[in-house]
DNA sequence: TTTTGTTTGTGTCATTTATACACCAATTAT
DNA sequence: ATAATTGGTGTATAAATGACACAAACAAAA
């Protein structure tokens, strides 16, 4: 029995794109078409032939924010019946993480309008997009106490209250100043830049992420 | 632009089936067709319209193994090109747990055998399965770490050094007796049965895993 | 029936890890 | 000069982990 034979989906990719703003963000594009026209959606694309998962990702990703080399991981896949109005769709979901810095919005074809929405306020989702959102946001907290990923939302350099501040936007919970230092510090993924950043009080020390630790420390837990 | 104007791949869904025989073992198929007719192969089927991801997967569960009512978790989805020679191919791969007992072997129709095989001695794969199938031995070990899921492997009951030795055999390395039922027995996630497994030495208490502790225990880490 | 062999079951101490907590230092704004 | 603001540091307590050895209960053999 040959290939053709089976009744084939179509694929599609969606990614789930964050960024920090004061608050955790995620990228929605507005439908301009039917089904779910006017409303807000991840964005998403159909799946080329001889193009990967994560080429497909990528390249969404950089046609709705312009970016390219952020952090990106396959979420899960959706395929249930009836979720897509059109017909047969199975959905592969990737999340990215883009620094808050250096994102240059552009509306895709299908879309009206690109915007970031706080993960405290969302409106109303397109298709199955309000069960794969907060999976989604589960599994960045989830990483972000076991591996380092929350450098991947901040610029080159950053202070260490920014970090921490990073921290407490996503988890949605304070962490004690000194007990974040220590644990950041000893797990030996970032670096003193030399520089300070100066402002309203007294100045602070830039670090920077260590790439070379990102492997060794993919394996520890930051935050237990 | 219709659905159907985009070229869509076939979908399958692969189902990597773990059970404890003396050693983890996994369960192949011979392939009986080309392509890399007489290699051995994860399981696996196309997804049928109308069916979610999930329930094709449950459904080669049951065409191999006869079992329903397993452990049964999505993995991974791949769809590199290239990777099925027949042409363009995406797979969602689940991972199984199925205890030892009531495993009633029967090869579906694309298959001439199918064989548990210890994972310390896996013959040369179709596809790339040789690529699917450590990570699926990774996700594994990883969520034996944190979650209550190798009761799975068990039968309804089993005494404390019969889970030791199926958390020895996984993980591949041996733990400690009395810190092992300590964490066990503090993580309240299995009780007594009363019963006792009588044999050789002294008899051991049978136990038996406790439905209502799955939900709590998910968050928590048995074995940090 | 006594002895031997085999497997179960239990507690403590030392080490490591996590948590809670308060003040001085360096700078800008007034 | 003084006040206001943010950055940076250490210690003591509690909790979790890891290492470690022997008596209890039964079956098999003598």
């Amino acid at each position: 029995m040959a290939l053709e034979d089976y009744p084939r989906p179509s694929v599609t990719v969606d990614v789930i794109i964050f960024t920090l703003h004061d608050d955790l963000q995620v990228l929605l594009i507005k439908r301009k078409y039917p089904p779910f026209a006017g409303m807000w959606a991840i964005p998403g694309g159909f799946v080329q032939e001889g193009e990967s998962l994560e080429e497909t990702a990528l390249r969404e990703l950089e046609e709705e924010t312009g970016v390219r080399d952020v952090y990106l991981e396959q979420l899960y896949t959706f395929g249930n019946p009836g979720r897509d109005p059109r017909g047969w769709v199975i959905t592969v979901a990737y999340f990215a993480l883009v620094p808050c810095t250096a994102v240059d919005l552009q509306a895709g074809d299908d879309a009206a309008e690109a915007r970031w929405f706080s993960i405290h306020s969302l409106p109303l989702l397109a298709f199955d997009h309000a069960d794969i959102l907060p999976y989604a946001l589960q599994r960045l907290r989830y990483k972000l106490e076991y591996s380092a990923v929350g450098f991947e939302l901040l610029p080159e350099t950053f202070t260490l209250t920014e970090l921490q501040t990073a921290y407490e936007t996503i988890l949605d919970e304070t962490l004690d100043k000194r007990n974040f230092r220590r644990k950041i510090l000893g797990a030996g993924v970032i670096e003193r830049t030399g520089a300070y950043r100066t402002g309203e009080g007294r100045p602070a020390q830039l670090y920077r992420f260590r790439d070379d630790a990102v492997a060794e420390v993919k394996a520890r837990r930051l935050f237990p």
